[in-house]
DNA sequence: AGGATAAAACCGACCCGCCGGTCGGTTTTG
DNA sequence: CAAAACCGACCGGCGGGTCGGTTTTATCCT
């Protein structure tokens, strides 16, 4: 179990402080946006200082990028897993919305790093964010295109049709996250389900 | 037609002046954003100089605010305009929709600023930027609202519903607005139509 | 064990470009 | 000639990034 000694693998605790890091710039930027957000913020709330920061990341830009790429990660696997459980179509992309609301309302933090920072940090970073937004609804454009070849949905431009589901989600959690007094985002689960599947002519069960 | 004299009215030239430099301000948010935007940057926009500029507007945020408005007012207002031209309440959220679209597609610079730096000025604009997102999917509300007391659409959770649609509305914008070469924003009408309609129950014509 | 030593990790004062906003002065206008 | 409009040098703060130096950690030698 000894580690190997001569490789430059950047030992067990200089990783936690990476982490730490990390942590600290998510919950920094979600809070505040990318262009409010200091290094220095970052670095004090990571209990470290702003040399120590630069010793883990190049640049301010690194950090988030990082972070968007993770995060993003963790949701499409986290939808990925919650579709191939299910079997039938329908119930794909139901398990597909669900989650995604599910996970937001359970991590407004993360809802606001990929919906509102990812949007609001400049124009260095459109490219992504767009890379983004074309990764999701493609996934959804899977899902409906599946659904079509089973035949229970009709033939429709799956494209738009999955920019239209993803541009309704994430309106909805925007919403839901700049309110003020904010109800329960799983509340609008079921409007906006009976509203997306009727979108592609699947009435109530 | 002689204008008075002792008014302190602002001299049809302070007044182009000023729309002057409300046009270069507009232009040049839409192309480098709110934040990446100087005040010598419009100023030079505008062929004249920051004194200037600061002599009929108090702040950078003054300007951009003036410029939301009266966009959106512009937008609303044509939207309106077109909506009363129908009667049939289908009719008329078909039209409400199709001149969004074409407005955005014949005015990238509106759809920019309106759909883009509204959200990318940061946390100071939020408020605004959740207004004006609240403001337009009220008009929708209001129109599925008629749909509903005329009997064409079934009984649904019209508030959500509008947000759904704003959303899928804004998010094809976007997507094409952010596009490296892209098509016809005009294209995506019938689809986003059929979509939207059938999300409330109307099927094809 | 216990130096010796070099690399890794960390620190924070400092540098510097940028930019919103100011202000004293000049030109234009009525 | 006074008020309005305009000019652009200047100020001040902010913040990303740098850098010389200090501390900590890992490794090797005796």
């Amino acid at each position: 179990m000894s580690p190997k000694r001569l490789s430059v693998e950047p030992s067990e605790k200089s990783r936690a402080r990476r982490d730490q890091i990390l942590d600290a710039a998510f919950s920094t930027f979600a809070h505040r946006g990318f262009r409010d957000t200091s290094m220095d913020e970052i670095a004090t709330a990571a209990s470290t200082s702003k040399g120590g920061v630069y010793f883990h990341f190049p640049t301010k830009e690194t950090i988030f990028r990082e972070l968007m790429r993770t995060t993003a990660d963790r949701l499409a696997a986290k939808v990925d897993r919650a579709v191939a459980a299910e079997t039938e179509p329908i119930a794909r992309a139901e398990a597909g919305i669900r989650t995604v609301l599910l996970t937001f309302a359970g991590h407004r933090t993360t809802a606001r790093l990929l919906l509102i920072d990812a949007v609001g940090a400049g124009r260095a970073f459109q490219t992504e964010t767009a890379l983004m937004h074309a990764r999701f609804s493609g996934m959804i454009r899977v899902y409906l295109e599946e659904a079509q070849a089973a035949g229970v949905i009709p033939a429709l431009d799956a494209e738009t049709t999955a920019r239209a589901w993803f541009g309704a989600l994430n309106e909805i959690v925007s919403r839901w996250l700049l309110d003020e007094k904010p109800g329960r985002l799983e509340d609008s689960y079921p409007v906006l389900r009976a509203v997306l599947l009727r979108s592609v002519g699947v009435s109530e069960e």
